[in-house]
DNA sequence: AGTTATAAAGTTAAGGATAAAGTAAATTCC
DNA sequence: GGAATTTACTTTATCCTTAACTTTATAACT
């Protein structure tokens, strides 16, 4: 650094008073006198003093910084929730680590000790589709570093603090509707079930399916990843066999998109000859034609209980009881999966 | 914490040695020996022992850091130029901290501020709409910090590092392609002409309408923001004045979803009622009916330039001179711009 | 044998801030 | 009017690591 940074040091000696006295000033502490404080921060602006975070970590023992781990970025889900909390965060003075596993265990596992040996606060985290070592955990618990699990929520018992989406009363909802339309050829595309979001989706269409007595067929009940490829794939399988169903319920969204252009591509028209919903929501989906109805969560529901649990944590400590809470989805029917069109 | 982190001096307690040795022999330093280095190793690995990032930046006086400033995260472009910073930095072993400015320019210099009191060692940023006082990059570069404007860079002089887009090039390419199809009624909804890349891609605009002769039509020519909404009502504006073009290059790619929803909504179709091009790819543009053409810039190239530019400055430090990159862009043509429809 | 070089540690100080405890002067109280 | 309290600071210790310098023992060399 060619001009070095001014220190509450360089002040103190400016000013004639003691270090810790600059440092709560600037701090409003109440020991020191309304005019000094007043006079202090007159200077330290002047100096241009920046505070030396690292030091103010190490010695107050926090960081005002919250660890953010999830599994992708450039996707519109984690996206949104990550502005939200950034947001949030923003508003409450805090700083976010972010970082991203990218669907990888070791990653995430690399990226947890990062965010340990960085002191933050709290860890919000989206774990990926392969956790299932759940061990780790328990060592942040022990650390008593606040934890929450947002979205995507690890098998264990309990005591740990949970914000997921209804997924399986969406889905549920989802598939009530197409029933109630006169669908009952429909298939899924379902999501790995080794995480919650894709066993939940698919609980709820069998739920919905049984409620109504509607016979499920096996090849029509895939699984498979959270993507694009997964939904053109599966598509393009059943239609090679011939045997395409007449609603096709998507585990995401992109799978979903992943369906359109497959269906595009051997000329089926959507919703006429084949019909398609998805659990999600992301902007784009009213631009495609015909605009995908989906089963919408709420990404700043789900930041909004997410941020407030863990500065709870922070702020009661060892007092805090771990919570779970489960945010409602919607519905929104927009141009697919409206009218039943085989009949 | 309830169980307390264990420090380097725990280590050394344990195994009478001193906490400098502990500290070599995890950084394998050569001044311990590699019987010794290995014992250690194993006992912290043992003792669960988690460096201090903040105690270690402190005393090192560099934090493998990297400060990352955007205007946006849930948008295609930058969510992809993130996710690349993300994967390099982490082939690289440096943390990056992500801060958001939300177009705001108040937010942007608070982030810069805080990221400087961090102690990284580089920062990367994406500048706001708006920015237009650029005095902080000054105080950011007497302090010695390197600094890479991505993409979205200031009008300085120079003398900084810059990584952008070749934007006007790739305006002109894709204006002279539609013209050698056979358009002459061309649009442009313009962005914001205090940014870069807002007033290039016009210049390319006008450049290659101009090479051949075309006139520009005052009313086509409009400048907005990058959004949604921009594109919506830019479009309806001229609906409404039966004044619509043949064409419309959108500044962004959003833009150019904004067209698509206006023109669907009144019941024109793309691209054979009016026609549509935009700046900008994104995966959902294959998902539109038609898939969207566009002027394709890689978040790959820029995202590794830039970060490749920083770190040879922070190893590099005094000697290091500021360089100037202008990355490439390729005309990606899908279902849009592909044929003349009039006449 | 005595000096020099090297290996493998150890000691001290520093990094910049805050918490906790201490102090001197001014104010309050009965 | 003397004890108790408050005000406004200061002093000291601490957070955990690392940089820079020093020490000790051993090997190498003349």
């Amino acid at each position: 650094m060619r001009e070095k940074a001014v220190t509450l040091n360089d002040i103190a000696e400016k000013m004639n008073l003691s270090t810790v006295t600059i440092s709560k000033a600037l701090r409003n502490h109440p020991d020191i006198s309304p005019k000094t404080t007043k006079l202090i921060k007159t200077i330290a602006e002047e100096m241009g003093y920046t505070p030396n975070i690292m030091a103010r970590n190490l010695s107050a023992r926090r960081s005002n910084t919250i660890g953010l781990v999830v599994p992708k970025i450039a996707h519109f889900f984690f996206g949104s929730i990550i502005e939200c909390v950034y947001d949030l965060a923003f508003q409450k003075n805090y700083e976010i680590i972010l970082t991203v596993s990218q669907e990888s265990v070791e990653r995430e596992k690399k990226h947890l000790q990062t965010l340990l040996a960085m002191k933050v606060d709290g860890i919000i985290i989206s774990i990926t589709q392969e956790t299932t070592d759940y061990s780790y955990f328990e060592v942040i618990e022990r650390r008593g570093v606040p934890l929450v699990f947002m979205d995507r929520v690890p098998e264990i018992p309990n005591g740990y603090n949970t914000v997921r989406v209804d997924d399986r009363g969406g889905a549920f909802k989802a598939i009530e509707h197409a029933i109630n339309l006169g669908y009952k050829r429909i298939a899924h595309f379902g999501g790995y079930q080794k995480i919650n979001i894709g066993r939940e989706r698919k609980a709820g269409f069998i739920e919905a399916m049984q409620k109504y007595g509607i016979e499920i067929s096996e090849s029509w009940v895939t699984e498979g990843g959270f993507g694009e490829n997964y939904g053109y794939e599966s598509f393009m399988k059943l239609y090679r066999e011939n045997n395409l169903p007449d609603l096709i319920f998507a585990v995401t969204y992109p799978v979903a998109l992943g369906v359109y252009m497959a269906a595009n591509e051997v000329g089926l028209k959507i919703p006429d000859d084949v019909d398609v919903i998805c659990f999600g929501n992301a902007k784009v989906q009213n631009f495609l034609s015909p605009p995908l109805s989906c089963v919408d969560q709420s990404t700043e529901l789900i930041s909004k209980h997410a941020m407030e649990m863990i500065f709870e944590n922070i702020e009661k400590r060892e007092e805090y009881v771990a919570k779970q809470i489960v945010v409602d989805t919607n519905l929104v029917l927009r141009g697919t999966c409206t009218r039943f069109n085989k009949g």
